[in-house]
DNA sequence: GATGTCTGCTGGAACGGTCCAGCAATGTTC
DNA sequence: GAACATTGCTGGACCGTTCCAGCAGACATC
């Protein structure tokens, strides 16, 4: 009963003050915060009398008042709309160096299961007062619109509306990596490619059009061919079923993205049908999913890390007042050759 | 040059306080905090007005001001080893939802690069004032057991010394894992079965300890053989390719991650063999990877989402002075029997 | 020796909230 | 109708920092 330690939870530890430091050197609290600061006007040997004293009592200084001195916090709400996306991971390990770097911390949040909570997610990030959003997966989260604005400027990794002020843009050029697969069907001689494509999205779109642009370009408009279906596993499936079944099937798949290719693989196996030799299948994304050695997706690449970085830098060189870079950059991918492509039957 | 908005970077807008909506309710701002509050005190029509006022001049509460009066933050820091592991966005997933279910807010930092970063990186989770410290991958961040204490207790998912005070576990139970692995695999008539280890680190340890002790078990001690590897693809690879050189070689594979296994597939693979024909493979983890439909690996399946939600629960738990539930708690895995595994030839 | 300029330090006012004590009205009780 | 509660509100202290004005004392300048 007289044992010590039996906290009923109120007892109040508290954390040690700059006061205390202040107490324990036979400073000032004044002293104490120019000492921690590296302030010049502070004689050698005091500043080492405090930094020993900070040390012996185990000082750290608290953030939230820091942060409601300086009115700023030097963080940047980072915004991940699915963690599961390979992607996901590299461009925020990007992301967070750069941040690093640059001496910017980043608070990380989840969207995706539905928009209220996302809306939740965002208000606590604007009540830490981030100093900007980035947003990774090719949107805002929800009701960010009005969010945005000189005090809390934007950059979504992936396409996002023009002319819009303090929102910026950073992503690879769908289009053009859309048609850099195409081309390279066609270089292998395959005339029916068919796109299963990603819904409604802005993504979606832009592959869907690269792919469109590129098979005109090749004059095999005629042929083109979109089927719907998603960037899920699931999608790529249905997708390459029904694009299998068609009276004339196609030797090609070009798939939105590398995990409904995963997928459409699936599909082309379970229709008895071998990769390459029957059908060649094309991914997006570049992920390290497609070049796992039992998989060797041929894919279109992104830099994803060189996307990372340069929002992140994007962003907080806007915070720090640098020249404002170009709203909107595009970024090229690159084709991955592997091992699920090949010269078409009898080609 | 008469336009507005040519700014320099100087100017302070500065967000509008709890003072500001006073004044434009016309009550004081003590009042402005009780009605935002929801405190019982205050007349209904006048709580609206207030709220019509904050609403109008799109007021926010100030997190470090709050945070800095109310001396705690509800938050907790989630450290994750490895983002690029499948395993952590599953838990990640599970860990955000349950902290807030029970209203707290998480701040995620990635360790796993160089020591001096993670302790940096774990010096600011320490300044933010972090109620408490989760961490993802086995292991606590650098630098983190003295931080540990009565104000900032820690959860790891994974093994974690014993012990501590302060300091708790959630992991699944590695060695029975291990064991079931085994089981399957002798259940199919294999008996040449060679495990493909981690190298060093408590995981490893206990799963290289499972596989020995089944195989024992079963009375095949005898032929138990353990070929170094990694947690990685390359591991998995080199550690296979060894193993399937040896004079008499094995007829299954047991493979200390679904990561390794994806490796020691292409390696079957390329030394001209059947899965599971020839040699059957076995990974752990249960990662959406495993699940993916070209691969279909058999795996020993951890409950990740419990595992997330197990430790965010015990964490928050901790810190709403819930009753200290067992500080050390095993889950039990699973196998997932897919389609890398079957009888051996001739069996 | 009056004036000025450093150097090294200190007190106190912010920052944007919360919460406690207090204080008029109004209502209730005996 | 005096005593006491209750309701609805307010002023001010405080949380842990930063930073500004100020102030002794040492030293240089004229």
């Amino acid at each position: 009963m007289s044992q010590a330690g039996g906290d009923t939870g109120l007892e109040r530890p508290s954390r040690p003050t700059i006061r205390d430091v202040a107490a324990r050197a036979g400073v000032s609290k004044s002293l104490v915060s120019l000492a921690l600061q590296n302030a010049p006007r502070v004689a050698p040997e005091t500043r080492e009398l405090i930094l020993a004293a900070a040390e012996e009592i185990g000082y750290r200084r608290n953030a939230a008042a820091h942060a409601l001195v300086a009115r700023r916090t030097r963080t940047i709400g980072v915004f991940v709309l699915d963690l599961h996306n390979p992607m996901t991971a590299d461009v925020l390990d990007a992301v967070q160096a750069e941040a690093r770097r640059r001496d910017y911390r980043t608070i990380v949040v989840v969207g995706g299961e539905d928009a209220a909570a996302e809306r939740a997610e965002l208000e606590k990030l604007l009540e830490f007062r981030v100093e900007g959003i980035l947003a990774v997966g090719h949107r805002l989260p929800h009701g960010a619109e009005e969010a945005v604005s000189a005090d809390c400027p934007a950059v979504v990794l992936g396409s996002a509306p023009r002319g819009v002020p303090h929102l910026g843009s950073i992503s690879n050029d769908d289009v053009l990596g859309a048609g850099l697969a195409v081309d390279h069907l066609v270089g292998l001689g395959h005339r029916r490619i068919v796109h299963i494509d990603g819904g409604a999205s802005a993504v979606a779109d832009d592959r869907r059009r690269g792919y469109l642009e590129a098979m005109r370009r090749h004059g095999l408009g005629d042929l083109a061919a979109v089927v719907p279906g998603s960037f899920s596993d699931e999608g790529g499936y249905r997708g390459a079923r029904a694009a299998l079944g068609a009276d004339v099937p196609p030797t090609a798949l070009f798939v939105v993205n590398d995990l409904a290719a995963m997928g459409a693989l699936a599909a082309v196996a379970d229709a008895g049908l071998a990769v390459p030799g029957d059908v060649s299948v094309v991914g997006y994304d570049g992920t390290a999913l497609a070049g796992m050695r039992p998989i060797g997706l041929t894919t279109v690449g992104q830099p994803l890390a060189e996307l990372g970085m340069r929002a992140a830098a994007h962003l907080c060189g806007l915070l720090d007042g640098e020249a404002p870079a170009e709203a909107h950059a595009l970024l090229r991918p690159a084709l991955v050759e592997r091992r699920t492509t090949a010269p078409p039957v009898g080609a």
